[in-house]
Order: structure tokens, then C-alpha cells, then sequence
DNA sequence: CCAAAAGTGTTAGTGGTACACCCATGT
DNA sequence: ACATGGGTGTACCACTAACACTTTTGG
């Protein structure tokens, strides 16, 4: 923390990369995106960029998020920073990884016959291989995920405003990969006290309509 | 992740800077070192060094921790990455933060009489100013511990090889900055069964000696 | 009336918390 | 003998986990 411009430390490059979430069809996903050039051309990778110099590392991530979701308000959080000299094969590059979560809903879908580079992938059905170290990343971020879901309000980030009890527990269940007993679930969030009732709703048709709950504030809670 | 090279791109600094723990005389303390040079001369900061070309992030971290302490082997673990662009008044730095434990009694105590820029604070008694944002730095360490140290053995760094329950207790009690009931504390430690026996000793005169417990193993885990 | 998801309570076990006295030693 | 920390058990409470049937709707 003494000298900057010092010859003996020439930098590395900087950049940000993030690891995506949502669920959808029961599953938890992850959005990669195919890579047009080398190194590891064709290979899929997590969505990233260079860091600019006048902008903070949230700010960085926040534009990567935008320009590839369209999102913009979405639970961001910085996860780790991986810096292995060799991770790049050209030059040394720095990497400050975050991880987001999107509720499916608040995506705009691709239109249907557009040729893109973007896809969403489910965690348990990763590639094989993964441009770069990003595969130790999306393990590191997955692990992360899971422990705080269990702790946390933190999957907030992956609901729309309203929905169904049923809604957060399949959200649950794909996340830590476990099926949840009904009744104790039910039991548990609602004593949390996050949560509140709205207007009813029916949907998916054939049976009683569900109550919609939405929660009280939209904000990272520790539980107990 | 495309480009590097690229002129857009102009690279900011990168330095570690670590928050570095132990626990001395109950009290639980973090190494400052006194700035010679502007900007904040004479203020107290946390220790730090430029990352170089050809090192890990880890390698970094594990160089500054020896080079202020002559102390390798500790608990070490990357805390957080703090860029925002104001935050070194000179120039752009990121710098990638790291928080370590040693036991006290691993130290080399400084000679008696030497004048030396480096001390021991107590965590509840910093300097009103630090250096950059070094209180930010220090806050988010100082809470990452409380929380590990409440469902993990992280505590082990801070340790001797060898120690006596009431050690143990007193090391938790000086962390959360709570007093804890003798009885339960030592039924849920032995209940962790990361504990075990070694021969008696007695200590600090007059009382009935205490047994030394060591951990069977040092390394982190997380309990239940 | 049938299918499909919504909604609802009780019990047994487990883990956390509160609490007070005797023991082994040095001086 | 006294001062000092070492060492020990029990009872209550709160939370967790297991478990099955009725309700409301659409077709």
C-alpha cells in the first residue's frame, strides 16, 4: 500500500465476471454464454467484462448484468476473486466474480427464432468444459447459493412480487436439492414473519386457487 | 473476459491487504502498521503489499503475513475485494482483502526496546481514523469472524497446539464479546468431537490443574 | 364425480439454556 | 485454612421432524 506506478509491480487486468441464477421448470440455472473467440472458442463460459477505470466493482457488475439480461435490479452480491497466475493463457487477469439472482419472470425472453450465444443451463447439468476456471466458479457460487438459502430470505431474488407457498418451496427444493415436508414449510416461513398475504389467485387450472403471499421487504435477512 | 490489450481498458493497481487477528490478554486485537508516507501519513492502516506479476492471490497474502509477523502457517482466508475508484486519492487501486488468525503465543515479541510502526489494537478500541477505507476493511473482517466463529472450529487459529477449555472459551468470549455459561459451553465443545485429551498441566499457581485439550485436527470445519 | 393442488394439527424427539456446588492445588 | 480456577448434572422449554386427510376448484 506505499508506492503506485512502481516499475517492479506492472498490473494485471481486471475483470468481472458473474454467476447468474434463476428457476425456472423446477430447476435451478445458470446463464453462460458461448465464446466466439480464443481461447477456449466455442466453449461456454460465465458472462463477464473488463472493469472500466472510473467505475466501482458493483457498477462493473450491475452493466455486465444489464447488457446480457436486460435486468437491472436483481439481488447482486461479490462472491470471491480468483487471480491464479495462470487462469489466462495470454495475459495475468484478475477476476472479481459476483453472483446475481433473476426471477424468471422478469426476463425478457429471446425472441423464438433468434440465433444467440446466450443459454441457460442447468446446475446439474453443466458442460463438461468450461472456458477458464469458470467451472470451479459456478461450484463456489452454487455452494454459496445453498448455504445461504438456508439461513437467509435470500431467494426473494428468484420470486416475482406475488406468489404461492408452493412457488417458494419448488424455488427451495431446486435450490438444495432436497424435497421439503409441506406442512413444516409452511409452518417455518410463515413464522418468519416476512411474509404477507395479498388477493387470491387461481392458476394451473384444475383445483382451489392458491393464496398469493409477497414479502414484506425485498431485502437480504438473516434468519433466527 | 474478451480483449485484453485493449486501450479502452487502462488497468488500475492491485494490492493485498490483510486483517490480521489474535487474541491477547482476553482481548481480541488486530495488527495495525503506522503510514511513514502521504497519503495519510502517520495514520494507522492495515498491513499490505502489491500483488506481483508471477504470484497468486494466496502467495500474496501469505508473503505480507510473514514479512510482518515472521508467522507462516496461520489461518488465512480471502475476505472481500474493495475497488471503489476514490478510495486511494493517487491513483486507481483495487485491493483484494485477506483476514488470518495466529495464536499470540506463535508471535516473536518485538524487542523490548525497539521503535517499530507495528502494533496490536484492540478491536474495541481502534484509532478514530484509519487510512483509506481501512475501518470499512476492519468492520467486515471483524464481522466475518463473529459469524464463522458461531457454527465453525475457525477459532482453532488462534490456538496453541495445546490449551485449556476455559482458553477455549475465553478466546469465543473475547470474539463475540459475550460471556458464555462454563457448563454448556464445554458440553457442546466435547459434543463437537473435534477435541481430545493430552496429559494434565498445571498452570497459573494456585488452583487445581486443568487439562490440555488439543484439536484432533487443525483445519477448518463447519459444525452441524 | 374425478383429478389436482391447497390447506391444515398433533406428537415425539432433540437440542439449547439456566442454574450451584465440590475438587485439587499453592501459599 | 483460604483463595483460585477446574470440573460436573438436571430440568424445562422451544424448535424440528414425521405424518394423512379434507377442501376447492375445472373439466
Amino acid at each position: 500500500m506505499e508506492n503506485t506506478n512502481h516499475p517492479e509491480y506492472e498490473q494485471p487486468a481486471i475483470t468481472i465476471d458473474l454467476v447468474i441464477f434463476t428457476v425456472n421448470d423446477d430447476e435451478l440455472k445458470v446463464l453462460l454464454i458461448k465464446r466466439a473467440q480464443e481461447p477456449f472458442a466455442g466453449a461456454w463460459s460465465i458472462p463477464g467484462g473488463f472493469l472500466k477505470l472510473a467505475e466501482s466493482l458493483d457498477d462493473a457488475a450491475i452493466r455486465v448484468m444489464k447488457d446480457k439480461t436486460g435486468v437491472k435490479e436483481v439481488y447482486l452480491e461479490q462472491l470471491y476473486t480468483f487471480g491464479m497466475p495462470n487462469r489466462d493463457p495470454r495475459t495475468r487477469v484478475i477476476t472479481v466474480t459476483y453472483f446475481a439472482l433473476i426471477p424468471w419472470q422478469n426476463l425478457r425472453q429471446p425472441e423464438s427464432n433468434q440465433v444467440t450465444d446466450l443459454a441457460w443451463h442447468r446446475v446439474d447439468q453443466l458442460p463438461a468444459q468450461l472456458a477458464f476456471d469458470h467451472r470451479e466458479i459456478l461450484d463456489y457460487a452454487i455452494n454459496r447459493l445453498r448455504a445461504k438459502a438456508s439461513y437467509s430470505n435470500i431467494v426473494y431474488g428468484l420470486l416475482p412480487l406475488r406468489f404461492r407457498l408452493s412457488d417458494l418451496q419448488k424455488i427451495y427444493e431446486s435450490i438444495i436439492d432436497k424435497e421439503l415436508d409441506k406442512r413444516n414449510f409452511r409452518k417455518r416461513m410463515l413464522a418468519t414473519g416476512l411474509l404477507e398475504e395479498t388477493g387470491k389467485k387461481e392458476l394451473k387450472g384444475a383445483h382451489r386457487p392458491a393464496m398469493l403471499y409477497r414479502f414484506k421487504k425485498r431485502e437480504f435477512v438473516v434468519l433466527d
